[in-house]
DNA sequence: AACTCTCGTTTTTTT
DNA sequence: AACGAGAGTT
């Protein structure tokens, strides 16, 4: 193995094997790298068996690259060295020995949809409504809850005041219909693999002794429970490495903590601290910028990032008129820079998914291949859905949430009513409706509806029986012929089935992937199941080929020769709901942080004067994070309006007539849907309502709100845009 | 039971 | 603007 490469710090943690470590890697300072390296060191230096090293990463996609590079490095195979995800290492331990907890070992696990169901039928049995109970508010309570390692009993218990009272109760019943149906949510694989671990201390042993190197990536995005996970596992050898980089913590929203890193040093008197402050990716202007950005937080260590590279070129910045336009400077730029990079080279980083569609436009008008990571989710697709739940009732029978999904997919005449009925009979029986439906004849259901239960149940089956010597492709292959989901899809002829059948066929390729690296086994299905409930829309298609485009949250760890950087505004990014956050506000900031240290070479950072999202336009001063970096390191030319916080001179691109080409055609667009002017006391009607006098005019524009008493409909608030009003005389 | 339409909500980030 | 839940209709 070749160390003669490294840094004197890099060749410090790699070869400090025994005892805490804490690496603080700065962005770029080749930390996956040291990683790598240090892994390989103790398999082909120290000669630790493969067997006795664990490396837990938070993607998946670090998890496979990790162990290529580790492969790659080292003379002989690893295969026994766990590298993996902690939701993919907690998948393995419970699988051996969930039955202790009282869990099948077939058990699925929940994607969040399937989560805001079981929240959803909680609410409905309990008579709430879903619109002052917001279901993804409860289950980030409960989400909350599963991190700090709290249980349903003690959060009853503990509960105070009427919310918290009526969420842990909730919890309670959202814990208990996933242990009937023989459930997991992502929270779970943790938290219940640390009770295995209280509970059966020859299990958690059995680890301990096994993992005598534990390695965690990214150690600034543990939660609690995770930290917890793995305090438990290091207890015994101490033999634990951490690396994380504090500035590049942006995940608080789920649950990480930062002070699991910064107090690595309480936990682990003993331990080593190594500083890796050389960067070998970014030009010095970029870092230059990055840094004077993240100097802006006042809760943080110190750090002293130095660039390995020469200044290279200034930070390009464009202000657009409109989000189309902006992403029409994003097309330009694109091309201007793809005589000297491949388009793989670049990627295009956004605060929200719902900002990708004004880029995705400019690229499909120009033809321009890309790709994106994450936004609408492949997996989340109805058909991709369906298919999946028809997986897991295979598998676990008792999956009564995938159940009810495809019950009556396709249409099989099987009702609200009937599901009622054997919703209630299981539970009288507690247990599934599968087993339910057996004694389908003695629930007062229809003969005709019982024949089709009888023949739904048959199907199945059969299909586990498949199961059990099919590949996956095959077994995917029967499963929408025997159901007839294929055939549902088929003989309808709109745009939509089709591209839901192509959907489909695209499913496949994953499919094959699988079988290609199993082969057949008895557990084939659960395993993919378990492979597909953890992995994203992020990993797959590594194929270099097109732009990339992803979230800021999604570029973490990535890097790239070219990085833009669009939406910079005020209520954008920072995002409106943090702006008065001090605390909320630094997380963004190191958001920023994090995508300026993407970039290798070129850094072009855009925001528009205005921008329609989420349906309405707004207009948004610069973003404080743009004012943020020192002028100088910025390309400007031309003149334009100052940004926040008196700005900072940032200018247009050249103020061509690229600029105004676009301008104009928004402001058509805008006064055409407008029309006409309203005003208080005009006399309106409306399609619905009927006739009315304008009370109030609020906003302008695209925003115009108005303040309408009807006559008969009472008062209502409109949106003058989209109404269908009539000025009277 | 299936379909259609309307209404209201949503929009941060995700293993 | 887009989407989903729920109500109302056939």
């Amino acid at each position: 193995m070749d160390l003669s490469t490294m840094n004197k710090e890099q060749l410090e943690a790699i070869k400090a094997t025994e005892g805490p470590l804490l690496i603080m890697a700065g962005a770029g300072s080749g930390k996956t790298r040291v990683l790598t390296h240090r892994v390989a060191y103790l398999l082909d230096e120290k000669q630790v068996p493969s067997y006795n090293i664990l490396a837990i990463t938070f993607t998946n996609k670090a998890a496979k690259e990790m162990r290529e590079r580790v492969d790659k490095l080292i003379s002989e195979d690893a295969a026994k060295m766990w590298i993996s995800t902690f939701h993919a290492m907690c998948v393995r331990i419970l699988r051996r020995d969930i039955s202790y907890l009282g869990y099948d070992t077939s058990f699925s696990i929940l994607d969040p949809l399937d989560q805001q169901s079981v929240v959803r039928d909680i609410l409905k049995t309990r008579n709430l409504d879903t619109k002052q109970h917001n279901p993804r508010s409860i289950l980030a309570v409960i989400s909350n809850y599963k991190n700090q390692l709290i249980k349903p009993e003690q959060a009853v218990a503990e509960a105070a005041g009427f919310q918290d009272e009526l969420y842990s109760e909730i919890y309670k019943d959202y814990q208990e219909i996933l242990y009937r149906n023989s459930s997991l949510d992502f929270d779970d694989l943790i938290m219940l693999t640390i009770e295995l671990f209280n509970r059966k201390p020859d299990v958690l042993n059995y680890y301990q002794t096994r993992f005598q190197y534990v390695h965690v990536d990214e150690y600034q995005d543990t939660n609690h429970a995770q930290y917890q996970l793995v305090q438990m596992l290091a207890a015994k050898y101490r033999n634990i490495c951490v690396v994380g980089d504090s500035d590049q913590s942006i995940y608080k929203f789920r649950g990480a903590d930062i002070q699991n890193i910064l107090n690595f040093e309480e936990d682990y008197p003993e331990a080593r601290v190594i500083k890796l402050e050389e960067n070998y990716r970014s030009t010095k202007t970029i870092l230059d910028a990055a840094n004077a950005v993240i100097d802006n937080n006042t809760e943080r260590k110190p750090k002293n990032l130095r660039s390995n590279k020469g200044d290279g070129v200034k930070i390009d910045v464009n202000v657009s008129f409109s989000e189309r336009e902006e992403g029409q400077r994003v097309v330009q730029k694109v091309q201007e820079l793809s005589d000297k990079y491949s388009y793989g080279d670049m990627a295009v980083l956004y605060r929200a998914n719902a900002q990708s569609r004004a880029v995705e436009d400019a690229f499909v008008k120009s033809s321009i291949p890309y790709k994106m990571v994450g936004g609408t989710k492949f997996y989340s697709r109805m058909e991709i859905k369906d298919l999946m739940s028809y997986l897991k009732v295979i598998q676990n029978p008792f999956d009564d949430i995938s159940f009810q999904r495809i019950i009556n997919v396709p249409k099989r005449g099987i009702g609200a009513k009937t599901i009622d009925k054997l919703r209630a009979h299981a539970e009288q029986l507690n247990s599934s409706i599968y087993d339910a439906i057996r004694d389908a004849d003695f629930l007062g259901i229809p003969a005709k509806t019982v024949g089709k239960l009888m023949s739904l149940l048959q199907v199945l089956d059969n299909l586990k029986e498949k199961s059990k010597y099919l590949t996956m492709t095959e077994l995917v292959d029967e499963v929408l012929a025997d159901t007839g989901y294929h055939d549902m899809l088929s003989s309808d002829k709109t745009l939509e089935a089709r591209s839901r059948l192509e959907n489909l066929e695209e499913f496949k390729t994953v499919t094959r992937e699988f079988d290609n690296d199993n082969p057949i086994a008895d557990d084939n299905l659960f395993n993919f199941l378990s492979d597909m409930a953890l992995v994203s829309d992020q990993d797959g298609m590594d194929d270099n080929s097109g732009v990339t485009m992803m979230t800021m949250h999604a570029s973490k760890g990535l890097e790239f020769p070219v990085i833009f950087v669009v939406g910079l505004e005020e209520g954008i990014f920072p995002s409106r709901r943090v702006q008065f956050d001090d605390q909320e506000l630094e997380e963004e900031r190191r958001l920023m942080y994090v995508a300026l240290t993407r970039a290798m070479d070129h850094l072009i950072l855009s925001r528009a004067e205005s921008r329609m999202l989420y349906g309405k336009t707004e207009t948004n001063m610069q973003s404080r994070f743009l004012s943020e970096i020192p002028e100088e390191l910025l390309e400007s030319a031309g003149t334009m309006a100052a940004g926040f916080s008196g700005g900072s001179g940032v200018t247009t691109g050249t103020g061509s007539s690229f600029a105004r080409g676009p301008k104009k055609r928004s402001r058509i667009i805008n006064t055409n849907k407008t029309g006409t002017a309203f005003n208080v006391g005009d006399k309106v009607s409306h399609k619905a309502f009927g006739e009315g006098i304008i009370s109030q005019v609020k906003g302008e524009g695209d925003n115009t709100e108005l303040d309408i008493v009807f006559k008969t409909a009472g008062p209502k608030r409109l949106l003058a845009n989209y109404a269908p009003l009539e000025k009277k005389d």
